[in-house]
DNA sequence: ATGGTAGGTACCCTA
């Protein structure tokens, strides 16, 4: 079972170059964020007649949207409201597999970016970041059951470790990179017992990233990326765990997305 | 120290 993680920054207007991505790598689950579509709005019939028959997304007028777009059926899809907000960052659904008793839960999380500051007085979406991962760390806990095939996903848009950004020194103040966001990230983590699944193919001295800004002259020559999307498994899962793929060459097609997929292979 | 790009929407917000 192959599973992708992806902001797409518009599905609307990236749906070739997602069923593009779907033709090459032909993965089973398409979780998408930043699809930035109303509900009535999403290319559900381009997914069907790509072999993508079964979805579950929710999104809104103009920000955020998270889409999950699969080839095989999707149980039980529930939406979350994070932080009093209706602003679409979490889905999430089941997935039967042969070979395992229960189905795995899937998450798809979009973690607010936290604006440009990082002072929470002086910058209320940094304390909405810093809050919303707070909420997840008590969420998860006391709603999904760590002892069973859990996969949560997405722009979580924290880089935390020394080698998920191309300067740690340069990057600790800047948002995504901070003490703050890093040990509350490193919280969530634990409140679940996750296993960080890409980390588990890439060793954590070797730099990874999985996005790479608009601004840069040249984002390949410069290279200056961050690993904000992450793919975390339970532990039932990590036996399961076969291979990773982070589609940087897709970064470099016309009109990207500022995000490489992130694809995780399970046995 | 500064400004650099992209998308959606409506003339500005978020990333």
């Amino acid at each position: 079972m192959k599973i992708v993680t992806w902001n797409i920054n518009s599905v609307r207007l990236r749906i070739e170059t997602v069923l593009q991505m779907a033709r090459e790598d032909s993965p089973d689950v398409i979780c998408l964020q930043e699809t930035k579509t109303p509900d009535e709005f999403f290319p559900v019939d381009a997914f069907k007649d790509a072999g993508y028959e079964h979805l579950a997304f929710k999104g809104m007028k103009g920000y955020n949207g998270v889409a999950f777009v699969s080839k095989t059926p999707l149980n039980n899809f529930k939406s979350y409201q994070r932080c009093s907000n209706d602003d679409c960052r979490h889905i999430s659904v089941e997935v039967k597999k042969d070979g395992l008793d229960a189905p795995i839960e899937l998450h798809n999380l979009y973690i607010p970016a936290g604006g440009y500051d990082a002072d929470p007085i002086l910058n209320p979406k940094f304390q909405h970041k810093l809050d919303f991962v707070d909420e997840l760390t008590k969420w998860f806990p006391a709603n999904v059951d760590k002892s069973k095939p859990v996969i949560a996903m997405g722009d979580m848009n924290i880089a935390p470790m020394e080698h998920d950004v191309w300067s740690h020194k340069q990057l600790l103040k800047v948002v995504s990179h901070t003490p703050e966001e890093t040990t509350r990230f490193e919280s969530f983590y634990q409140s679940m017992d996750f296993v960080d699944a890409i980390r588990k193919f890439v060793p954590e001295d070797e730099k990874l990233y999985t996005w790479w800004s608009y601004r840069a002259k040249d984002w390949l020559k410069a290279d200056k990326g961050r690993r904000l999307d992450h793919m975390w498994v339970t532990k039932s899962l990590e036996p399961l765990l076969k291979s990773h793929k982070i589609r940087k060459d897709i970064r470099g097609w016309e009109r990207p997305s500022d995000h490489a997929p992130v694809i995780l292979e399970l046995k």
